[in-house]
DNA sequence: GCCGTTTTCGGCCCGACTGTTTTCAGTCG
């Protein structure tokens, strides 16, 4: 069955092919809302009629059809046409700086170009710059960003790694005696799992000397932008930063203008404009007179909106909850009341049961689960039943000494190529906990994945099904299922699922913890600890729930442990 | 191509910066 994903990349690749082709915008742009709105379906489009995708917003007739046809088909002609005229090396170039759509269609009708090579060909015969719109130093540009297109390009990287950055730069223009006000914006503020650049916004009644300030931030490798009250930097590492600076009275609105989402800001710029009113960076006005621009609270009270948390602010419905006055409640990190799934030296954790326990303490949780792995992942010295059970006599051992915080007997135990777990149900059944995840081929066909986590899910040891698509990003793509089929047999099974906080996995989705609520699924948000400190990363679990709109009764672990099952 | 407490036709978010212009288009966020 053709996934989400696919049919929305279909669509984003017509939208940019039609682009390029010169098309009218607004068509270019009803194929990428509707992309968008596949993306954020909590359930398979594949699953639905042509009259039920006609009511998603963005998708009319013509394209509910198109998309029918897709999928029935696995192909589009219109897509298949696009891609004889535009392919995917000619399209590449506009991740080139400076090279859009329209100048792209330029080389395209006038010159002999293919791909990258063929482009570099021209530049270097000087036959850009004769091209109306083109001149020397564009020329030049796309020469340089050619030579050094390896390690730019738009990469993107985790939010921790973004949060150190943000911290320092933060810290510098603090310095700044001018800065009245200083938020990190953008995607960063709304918790996205990656950051493709840091957005800074300062409130500064002169903007000259925190511009200055931000060129001399120590890890600047170029700046490729530098106006009076913007400003853009690349630091080491290939990171962009920009910057910008607004007066204080225009701090709310340029706030929530620089957080986004575009979609969300674009959603809010049509409630203003049927209002009669204007919205932008500068505040919400009607005429002359300011409506609102001081704070993020004033501009959405004067557009008949509650504030929100940045985490929603995706244009995923947040905007009509907001209207209506159902806006979640969203969880919060103190709501977590344990963690459930912990590592210790018994495998591959670097810190004794003790230790964890001592952290887990400081940390104020009231219990965690010790969940070590199971024999097949051999590289962890993963455990048999013996030393399964041998360890369950220590965490009892450990746990009767222990004040504050109570200790779970558990496993991870790895879920079999053919959804067989790896210790027997008798040895199972003996634990508190237990957390079933793939590890092994994940590779496989995705309906064999499917079978493979049902299986597990209808084992009645099973609680959990832990980072369920074994996806690590940037380095591993998740593995393929059928979402939908595995959230109905867990919301029968009541098994639950987990969102783990490691930074690298972040595993459920945002969207894919949208669709677990909206089946019924619980889920656990889990640090995976392999150490005291990495009971720190709840955080960044909580976040990605925060942006599945999860709420602390969605969650099993905000309840106390008495409460805890649901079986 | 979508959509409708202005509308089934005629709109479709808004502004800064850059380079190429000689009053503005393209790109970017």
């Amino acid at each position: 069955m053709m996934q989400n994903e696919e049919v929305a990349k279909v669509l984003d690749e017509i939208g940019d092919m039609l682009e390029v082709g010169g098309e009218n915008f607004f068509r270019v742009r009803a194929y990428r809302n509707a992309a968008r709105s596949v993306r954020d379906q909590p359930v398979a489009v594949a699953e639905l009629s042509p009259q039920q995708l006609d009511e998603i917003p963005g998708i009319g007739a013509d394209l509910a059809g198109k998309i029918s046809t897709l999928i029935k088909t696995g192909e589009l002609p219109l897509h298949r046409e696009l891609a004889e005229k535009f392919p995917p090396a000619l399209l590449e170039l506009r991740d080139l700086p400076g090279l859009g759509p329209k100048r792209l269609k330029l080389l395209i009708d006038h010159l002999d170009i293919h791909g990258k090579d063929d482009l570099e060909r021209e530049a270097r015969a000087g036959k850009l710059r004769k091209l109306r719109g083109f001149g020397a130093k564009m020329e030049e540009r796309i020469l340089e960003s050619l030579a050094r297109r390896e390690h730019a390009a738009g990469k993107r990287i985790s939010y921790v790694e973004a949060a150190r950055i943000a911290e320092r730069l933060v810290a510098h223009l603090r310095k700044c005696r001018a800065v009245e006000q200083l938020e990190v914006a953008g995607s960063f503020r709304r918790r996205r799992e990656t950051v493709g650049d840091l957005d800074l916004l300062a409130a500064a009644a002169r903007a000259d000397p925190v511009m200055k300030q931000f060129a001399a931030f120590p890890d600047v490798i170029t700046v490729t932008g530098a106006g009076e009250t913007k400003a853009s930097l690349v630091l080491r590492g290939g990171l962009q930063v920009d910057l910008r600076v607004v007066p204080q009275a225009s701090f709310g609105a340029a706030l929530l203008y620089f957080t986004g989402s575009k979609s969300h800001n674009v959603h809010l710029r049509r409630i203003a404009q049927a209002r009669g009113f204007l919205l932008n960076e500068y505040g919400l006005f009607r005429g002359r007179s300011t409506i609102a621009g001081k704070t993020e609270e004033q501009v959405y009270k004067a557009l008949g909106l509650t504030w929100m948390p940045p985490e929603l602010r995706e244009d995923r419905g947040e905007v009509e909850a907001a209207q209506s006055g159902r806006l979640p409640n969203l969880l919060s990190r103190n709501e977590l009341r344990g963690d459930l799934h912990t590592h210790s030296t018994y495998t591959d954790g670097r810190a004794s049961i003790e230790e964890m326990a001592r952290k887990a303490a400081e940390m104020g949780l009231e219990y965690f689960a010790v969940t070590d792995h199971s024999r097949r992942i051999a590289m962890a010295h993963g455990l048999d039943p013996k030393r399964l059970r041998e360890q369950g006599r220590a965490i009892e051992r450990i746990g009767g000494s222990l004040r504050g915080v109570k200790l779970l007997r558990g496993i991870e135990v790895d879920i079999l190529e053919d959804g067989s777990l790896d210790l027997p149900d008798g040895v199972l059944a003996e634990l508190d906990w237990v957390v079933a995840c793939v590890h092994y081929k994940l590779e496989q066909n995705p309906r064999d994945m499917t079978r493979r986590l049902i299986k597990a899910i209808r084992n009645p040891n099973v609680d959990v099904i832990g980072h369920p698509s074994g996806r690590l990003i940037g380095h591993r793509e998740p593995s393929e299922f059928d979402l939908a089929e595995v959230l109905r047999v867990a919301h029968e099974e009541r098994c639950a699922l987990e969102v783990n906080s490691q930074p690298d996995r972040l595993d459920l989705t945002d969207t894919a913890c949208m669709a677990a609520k909206h089946a019924g699924v619980k889920l656990v948000v889990s640090s995976d600890a392999h150490s005291p400190r990495d009971f720190e990363l709840l955080e960044y679990g909580v976040n990605q729930a925060r942006r599945g709109w999860i709420e602390a009764d969605d969650v099993l672990n905000t309840r106390p442990l008495k409460s805890l099952r649901q079986r």
